[in-house]
DNA sequence: CGCTTTGTTGAAAT
DNA sequence: TATTTCAACAAAGC
């Protein structure tokens, strides 16, 4: 499930292997088309045919490939992978886009959930519009969650994964900071106090940071290029732990559901809202 | 079969 | 009116 870290690394991948092409074409299976957002695949390629891509970037989870007069925005979701070459016929399968580039090269979108989806915009204005601050810039501040959470009346989880105040945090990350932080993912925000929001900021940085250097986390089916995988599901802490001992006090790691996700906590380190009132 | 997964959307509730 | 919660949805694997 790729989120920030995992996209990150996408892009780390990809940027040296596709900056200076140039796009030919897109080609869209009839019965994907909804892999596009807001564009037919006949638009679509030809607004791109002949455009070099000058970079290659991420915002928040989104893949950002900055072409000569406009971005295209690719969003993994779930399962979407990004494969370059030639693909054998089982590699094919699933296969919902492919960028065809001037030098006879390709680039896949393999994407088996068809959740993922491509964007084209003419300028970034449409995600910064629904997307937050940057995780890993300076803006993160701990005042700047204060700001934003003290006097929110929503649970503390389901906030980290608003991609509205902060981006890139996905259900992984989120148990794992706050983990770390020692907060209870049922807590409302504006019980928080100051040493919360510096709790959050310090190990959201550094687990997301951490796991950036592992090529991220590879649970179910992260992959970027053929098959390599991200190391940093070594060192998760909670996620994926239900049942096991708390790696700080050895009580027994429970997975309970919150706001319809499954959410993993050491009931003894974060302690439960009730137990604050 | 039912549950799981992400993020968006729109409706309903507060 | 704004904020928050909820359910539906997209699709397929186990």
């Amino acid at each position: 499930m790729p989120e920030l870290p995992e996209v990150e690394t996408v892009v780390r991948y990809l940027r040296p292997l596709l900056i200076e092409k140039k796009l030919h074409s897109v080609t869209v299976p009839t019965h994907y088309q909804n892999a596009l957002h807001g564009i037919s695949a006949e638009h679509l390629s030809r607004a791109i045919t002949n455009q070099r891509i000058a970079d290659v970037k991420r915002r928040g989870k989104f893949i950002v490939l900055e072409l000569d007069t406009a971005f295209l925005c690719i969003h993994l979701r779930m399962t979407g992978r990004l494969l370059l070459g030639t693909l054998g016929a089982e590699q094919a399968k699933h296969v919902t886009a492919t960028f065809n580039f001037c030098d006879g090269t390709s680039m896949h979108f393999k994407d088996v959930r068809k959740f993922g989806r491509i964007y084209h915009y003419t300028d970034l204005k449409p995600l910064d519009r629904k997307l937050g601050v940057e995780p890993l810039s300076s803006s993160f501040t701990a005042a700047q969650c204060a700001a934003f959470f003290g006097n929110r009346s929503r649970m503390i989880k389901p906030l980290l994964l608003d991609q509205a105040f902060v981006v890139g945090i996905g259900n992984i990350y989120a148990d794992e900071i706050l983990w770390a932080s020692q907060i209870h993912p049922a807590r409302k925000a504006s019980t928080l106090m100051e040493q919360d929001f510096k709790n959050i900021t310090k190990h959201t940085k550094k687990i997301l940071r951490a796991s950036i250097q592992k090529n991220g986390t590879t649970f179910q089916s992260f992959y970027y290029g053929e098959e390599a995988s991200g190391a940093f599901v070594d060192f998760l802490q909670v996620f994926g732990k239900t049942n096991s001992p708390c790696l700080r006090c050895g009580t027994i790691i429970e997975k309970i559901k919150l706001a319809q996700r499954g959410t993993h906590i050491c009931r003894q380190c974060q302690p439960p809202p009730d137990s604050y009132c």
